[in-house]
DNA sequence: ATGGACGAAATTGTCAACAATATCGTTGTC
DNA sequence: GACAACGATATTGTTGACAATTTCGTCCAT
């Protein structure tokens, strides 16, 4: 499933771009860390113009910084910038709740409660990194299931940058079944086709989500 | 105060996109039409490589297409597109409306009392033109003065495929009549600190401002 | 040992030449 | 006149070499 590889036929830009951003999300380029443009060469076997050009679209993500005759290294984000980034995630993400509330069609309904009863087994069974990764699912059907493809792409780059913090705060038995139960609430409002009540829940989750962490944050550096 | 001219020294990449959005935002670039490297090689005095490195940026922020061996041209969006850029404004921009109310300092709210009373006159007078100009200059200052910098760069994005279309509404004087009375009464919400209604009124705002525009480009299509 | 000066190596920035492809006008045929 | 084949031109894609700058190790004086 996840390709990790390196590429076999000469990558496009676009391509090393995802592996770059993959390779940020699941940690294994962290922040502060320089990317070597022959090194990047070497992994992908893609040309030096086609990794420039990957990066020169990563800095402009605000994945990466380029300091002149200094390269790329991968940005580093201040618990401030966090909380900026989940103020908009409430915002844009609460709008898609809205609208997947008024425009959800039966099939997708379907998936989001199937993805529901297998999240419910995760928390059972206490399987946190299970129920990351659903739950990333969850929250991307939303979007995706919302039809506004404006705010999917938008939260996407939004979220590259916190992605690991994403699982952080599942290891914490008491979160995980909050926001399971946050989850269940939400889908009751939306098969009850209660937009706002939906909207407002999703802002919560996260506003919740956000707190959860940054209290983890505050334990780890005190 | 618009620098339009070519630049003297060479150019950086970041430059030349910021002047290709420019172009794009003053109509001097339309949807469609074709951005030959050439030619702003030859109009901004740049090297091809800086020219096609601020192609690829364009490219990715959604405000260029570029296809294999035929080059970049400007996206066109359709309705359907700017409504969902709308939603998006609608989500963004109401945080940001509740945030200022939370955040703004003095002199920020006393610049913004000036502004709204420039935008009183630009009403009386039938100028639409300065009135646009102004009323942007108004949004920005709520989004800046938010202190959400993650958000503030998100609404810039979205806004310059519709720069040109936020003037449009205002040579309508009935629309520029209520969309003044719209930043009054959100001017006052915010002295009087009601977070959560400055954002409900400037959601309202932003959707009314939507309509406005459909119904123009129903009638300018049919 | 410490710190500074120097130079080699590593890394990024720039440019120009060439290859691949698309575009457009021309010609010839029906 | 319509249309296809063809070639000339224009345009974009790719590569490699070289320049500019930083980084790092070495040597030396204190």
């Amino acid at each position: 499933m996840a390709q990790d590889a390196p590429i076999d036929r000469a990558p496009t830009g676009q391509e090393i771009a995802d592996w770059v951003r993959q390779r940020i999300r699941t940690g294994r380029f962290v922040p502060g860390q320089r990317l070597v443009e022959v090194d990047i060469i070497r992994q992908t076997g893609a040309s030096r113009s086609k990794v420039r050009e990957a990066l020169k679209r990563l800095e402009g993500e605000g994945l990466v910084e380029i300091e002149e005759f200094r390269g790329a290294s991968v940005r580093s984000s201040t618990l401030d910038e966090v909380r900026q980034i989940y103020r908009a995630r409430m915002a844009l993400e609460g709008m898609a709740a809205h609208d997947f509330t008024v425009n959800a069609d039966a099939a997708t309904l379907e998936r989001l409660k199937a993805l529901q009863a297998q999240l419910d087994t995760c928390v059972h069974e206490r399987a946190p990194d299970r129920f990351g990764r659903l739950n990333n699912e969850w929250h991307r059907l939303i979007v995706e299931g919302s039809g506004n493809k404006v705010i999917a792409d938008h939260l996407q780059r939004l979220n590259v940058p916190i992605h690991r913090l994403l699982f952080e705060s599942f290891y914490d038995e008491e979160r995980l079944k909050t926001a399971n139960a946050d989850h269940q609430a939400m889908l009751t409002l939306i098969l009850a086709g209660d937009a706002e009540g939906a909207e407002r829940a999703m802002r919560q989750h996260i506003g919740d989500g956000f707190d959860t962490l940054a209290r983890i944050e505050d334990e780890f550096y005190s």
